[in-house]
RNA sequence: GUGAGCGUAGCUCAGCUGGUAGAGCAUCGGUCUGUGGCACCGAGGGUCGCGGGUUCAAUCCCCGUCGCUCACCCCA
């Protein structure tokens, strides 16, 4: 028996795309690997788990997006671990909150004793040397801070950071984005070895444990590229940012903005963030909560803040234009170059950053209206840093995702819809007598790829004309007792009810042309 | 993790100091056995998210819970 309380529903996060929208979503994708081929971009699939180091190492492992914002499975240690780690990171906030550290001490305490245990079982086989390594230094850690107890808040966060890393090993997570799974590949497969640059696109779902709000989902879709080589010469990303912008245009995605920055390299980067942060200390109570706590742990955010009291004080910090080296600069200004000669429009935001270390020069995103505050449809920029941080060659990189989801709201809330094609013709037949012909040139039709419908049991006239209506048929081809006498066929339009006798051959013909007509 | 708003038919919603539910759209059937869109008539479809409390009586009031939505945090 139906339990109403008890029906399964999509997992929070997650949504049926249905038609008509999967027609929306199939064009909006096709569009993309035309242009993108275009460009001699090719598709290239990757899985949609991996190890979740590959991840943790490309989003930096001090962070704690891996345990809280990936999806994981296939633990290899034991769940005591997990809970232990778990118990770990709740007890450094509430120490961080009342300045009593005695808890976090204990709790140190018996994740070492999870991870003993879990060392010890017969697991053991399985777990890595980094896992050992880990949890003796992080036993030194814990000795030494006892005698120390002016680094003891520094000597948590170590412990954090490491503790984190332990017990990955084995555990595989649902990729939260593909540029590390497409630069694995690339090293992986010694990309490096193919000719001229290496240049890849990808469509695909993503899962991020994120709560979800407008245009947010846990399983979301993406659109990506990456260039992939030893160039990083600044037509490259001009003509990224070119792709880009024809994209948006060609779906109808017209009142969007491109934003594009320079955040260094990492020479003239690490400069500015301590320039910037020694400012931030001088303001520093003047600013929020949310934008102090970001001065330690990521001062570039600060500059992200959108609370209206902080805008003037943020309006008054260094910029990184005035702290790139000669290199980053000339860089980015061939950049401009590149996209003023391209005609492609776009505004220059200081203050657009991203956070991680493998990102260099090149930064950019692309935001659209009617999503709320959720409004970036695309992020992107140059990543020199990652193929070697991952284990590859030196290697530049850049590459953008466009956020599928977002976009085909943002154009079904204003852009302008594409005509999109459906059924092209119903097969209204009636009488038994007519149900052969009608299954045969049901075929014919469909062999000459048009969409049709063929009722699969007898139905008053009437309701077939009506039927084919409601179904949206752009022809009702009659098949009766007269046509099979006469061996023709009735087509009739529905827009304008127009109606003609065809032969067979007539039929193929006029249909497939209209087809072609179509597109 | 935090906060706010909302849960009544497939969808959009109504429901009066509290008297165990309605509309429009959609679906199906009929008027209508060779011509759709219109009109008219009819039908199906609900333990009013779930649990508890107050009450003679709860869709309505109270508490809890779950779900959805939006925003914050985070955003690779």
């Amino acid at each position: 028996m139906a339990d109403h309380r008890r029906q399964f529903r999509a997992i929070k996060g997650t949504r049926d795309i249905l038609p008509p929208d999967s027609a929306l979503w199939n064009w909006f994708e096709q569009t993309a690997r035309d242009l993108f081929e275009s460009y001699n971009f090719r598709d290239i699939r990757t899985p949609a788990f991996e190890d979740t180091n590959l991840f943790a190492r490309s989003v930096g492992e001090e962070t704690d997006i891996v345990h809280k914002e990936m999806y994981s499975i296939g633990d290899s240690l034991s769940s005591n671990l997990s809970f232990a780690r778990w118990m770990l990171s709740k007890s450094h906030e509430t120490s961080v909150r009342t300045h009593d550290i005695q808890p976090f001490w204990k709790s140190v305490d018996s994740f070492l004793r999870a991870c003993d245990e879990a060392f010890a079982s017969e697991e053991i086989g399985r777990k890595g040397d980094d896992d050992v390594q880990c949890f003796e230094k992080i036993k030194a850690i814990r000795s030494e801070a006892g005698n120390d107890p002016e680094n003891t808040e520094d000597a948590a966060r170590e412990i954090l950071s490491l503790a984190n890393t332990i017990g990955l090993h084995g555990l595989m997570s649902l990729r939260p984005e593909a540029t590390a799974s497409v630069a694995r590949a690339y090293i992986e497969n010694g990309m490096q070895t193919l000719p001229g640059n290496v240049k890849l696109y990808y469509i695909g779902p993503m899962f991020r444990r994120e709560r979800p709000q407008k245009g947010r989902y846990r399983q979301f879709y993406q659109i990506g590229a990456e260039v992939l080589g030893q160039s990083d010469a600044p037509a490259i990303d001009a003509e990224v940012l070119e792709m880009l912008v024809v994209f948006f245009k060609r779906v109808g995605l017209t009142r969007t903005t491109l934003y594009v920055n320079s955040i260094g390299c990492k020479e003239c980067r690490p400069k500015y963030v301590e320039v910037l942060r020694e400012k931030l200390r001088e303001v520093k109570d003047q600013l929020g909560p949310d934008s102090q706590r970001r001065i330690d742990t990521n001062p570039l955010r600060v500059l992200d803040s959108k609370l209206p009291e902080e805008q003037a004080i943020i309006a008054k910090l260094p910029r990184i234009s005035d702290h790139l080296c000669a290199e980053c600069r000339e860089h980015f200004a061939k950049l401009k170059e590149e996209l003023n000669m391209r005609g492609i429009a776009y505004e220059e935001n200081w203050r657009l950053v991203r956070g991680l270390d493998y990102y260099t020069r090149t930064t950019f995103e692309v935001t659209a209206e009617g999503l709320g505050s959720q409004n970036a449809v695309c992020g992107g920029g140059r990543y020199d840093g990652l193929v070697e941080l991952l284990g590859g060659p030196p290697t530049k990189g850049i590459g953008f995702a466009i956020g599928s989801d977002r976009a085909i709201l943002s154009i079904q809330e204003g852009g302008t819809l594409p005509h999109l094609s459906g059924l092209a013709v119903f097969v209204a037949w009636m009488g038994q007598a007519a149900y052969p012909t009608a299954v045969h040139i049901t075929r014919k039709l469909r062999e000459a790829g048009l969409a049709v419908e063929l009722p699969a049991e007898e139905m008053k006239f009437k309701k077939s004309l009506g039927l084919a209506d409601k179904l949206g048929a752009r022809y009702a081809l009659i098949i009766g007792e007269d046509e099979v006498a006469a061996g023709t066929f009735t087509l009739k339009r529905l827009a304008d009810s127009e109606q003609k006798k065809l032969s067979e051959y007539e039929l193929l013909e006029y249909l497939e042309s209209e087809r072609r007509g179509r597109g």
